[in-house]
DNA sequence: GATCTACGTCATATTCTGGT
DNA sequence: ACCAGAATATGACGTAGATC
C-alpha cells in the first residue's frame, strides 16, 4: 500500500490509499456528514459495515489537522457538514447555506450505502434536453444500471410526469434497468398515491415550497403502470435528510438481474423488482 | 521489542432546542 | 432570558496491527 506521511507540527498523519479513495469520493459527492464518512470508511476498510461514529469523527479530525478535510456544525441540520478541501479535491468549498446542501448530503449518504453494499457509484450524465432528466446518481452492479433519486420534499405532479416520461424513455432505450427513490415517509406516501390512483396528497401536506400540488392530470394510466414497475420507493430519510443506521436494508441486495428492456416490454408485471 | 497510527468504548464537555 | 434534556463532539485510555 502506498502511504504518505504528512507532518503538521509535532503531529504526523498517514495518508493511505484508503484516504485518497475518500478524497475521490468527496470529489464526487462534494459534501457529506459523519454518517456518510462512517459508511465509506467501512467500505474502504474492506467491509460492508460502517465504522463507529467516533472513528469517523477521528478520521475527519486527522484529515482536518493536515488540511485535507474541513467541517462545520450547521444549526438545525444535526451533525457536522464535511467536505474535502481544495488541497484534497481541487474543488472550492461548498456553500453550506444553499437550499440544495441538505439534499447533497443526503445523496452522499445514499452513495456511501450503495458502495458499502458492493455497488459502484457515479454521477448521472447531464440531461440532454429540456424533457430529459438527470438523476442524483447511478449505482452500478453488473449488469444492472440503477438510477438513484433522493427526494426529501415532493415536487409538483406535472414535474413528476415529465421526469417519469424521461425515465421510461431511458429504460426503453436500454440505458437503465431500475430507478430507486430514497425518500422521507411523507414523500413515499405521496409517490405511492401518485402511482396508484394519481390523486396525490391533500393540499396541506403536498407543499414542495412552491404551493400546493394539484392533481397531476399529465400522469396517464400507462405511465403510472410503467412507473410502478420501474421505480422502487424506500423511505429511509428522516425530516432532516439523515439516514442513520448500522444495518444495510435488505432491498440493497434484492431484485436480481433485470430483464432486457425488449423482454420487459411485453411482460411488465413484477419482473423488475 | 519499541514506536507509531488507527480505532474501539466509556466518560465528559459543548452545543442546540424547546418549554416556561 | 433561563433552564433542562437531547444531540453531538471531544478526551482518555486500551488494544491491534504495521514498520523498523
Amino acid at each position: 500500500m502506498s502511504v504518505a506521511a504528512i507532518y503538521k507540527g509535532a503531529c504526523m498523519v498517514w495518508i493511505t490509499q484508503r484516504d485518497e479513495a475518500m478524497f475521490d469520493w468527496l470529489r464526487v459527492v462534494r459534501i457529506t456528514n459523519t454518517e456518510g464518512v462512517r459508511w465509506m470508511l467501512g467500505r474502504l476498510n474492506g467491509g460492508d459495515r460502517p465504522v463507529t461514529k467516533r472513528a469517523a469523527q477521528m478520521w475527519c479530525a486527522r484529515m482536518q489537522e493536515v488540511g485535507y478535510v474541513d467541517r462545520e456544525r450547521v444549526s438545525g441540520v444535526g451533525g457536522s457538514m464535511i467536505w474535502g478541501t481544495h488541497e484534497a479535491t481541487g474543488q472550492s468549498a461548498p456553500n453550506l447555506f444553499r437550499q440544495t446542501t441538505r439534499h447533497e448530503v443526503a445523496v452522499s449518504i445514499a452513495s456511501a450505502h450503495f458502495q458499502a453494499a458492493g455497488y459502484s457509484w457515479e454521477g448521472d450524465r447531464e440531461a440532454v434536453n429540456r424533457t430529459d432528466h438527470q438523476a442524483d446518481g447511478v449505482a452500478l452492479r453488473e449488469p444492472i444500471v440503477q438510477l438513484v433519486e433522493v427526494e426529501l420534499t415532493p415536487k409538483r405532479g406535472e414535474r413528476y410526469a415529465m421526469i417519469f416520461r424521461a425515465l421510461q424513455h431511458r429504460y426503453e432505450r436500454g440505458e437503465i434497468h431500475r430507478v430507486m427513490y430514497l425518500t422521507t415517509d411523507e414523500v413515499a406516501g405521496y409517490l405511492g398515491r401518485l402511482l396508484e390512483d394519481g390523486t396525490g396528497p391533500s393540499d396541506d401536506t403536498a407543499r414542495g415550497g412552491r404551493g400546493a400540488i394539484r392533481r397531476p392530470a399529465a400522469l396517464t394510466e400507462q405511465l403510472k403502470r410503467q412507473m410502478r414497475q420501474l421505480l422502487r420507493i424506500e423511505p429511509v430519510f428522516d425530516r432532516r435528510g439523515i439516514w442513520e443506521t448500522d444495518v444495510q436494508p435488505a432491498w440493497l441486495n434484492q431484485g436480481g438481474p433485470a430483464p432486457a428492456p425488449a423482454a420487459a416490454a411485453g411482460e411488465l408485471e413484477g419482473v423488475r423488482w
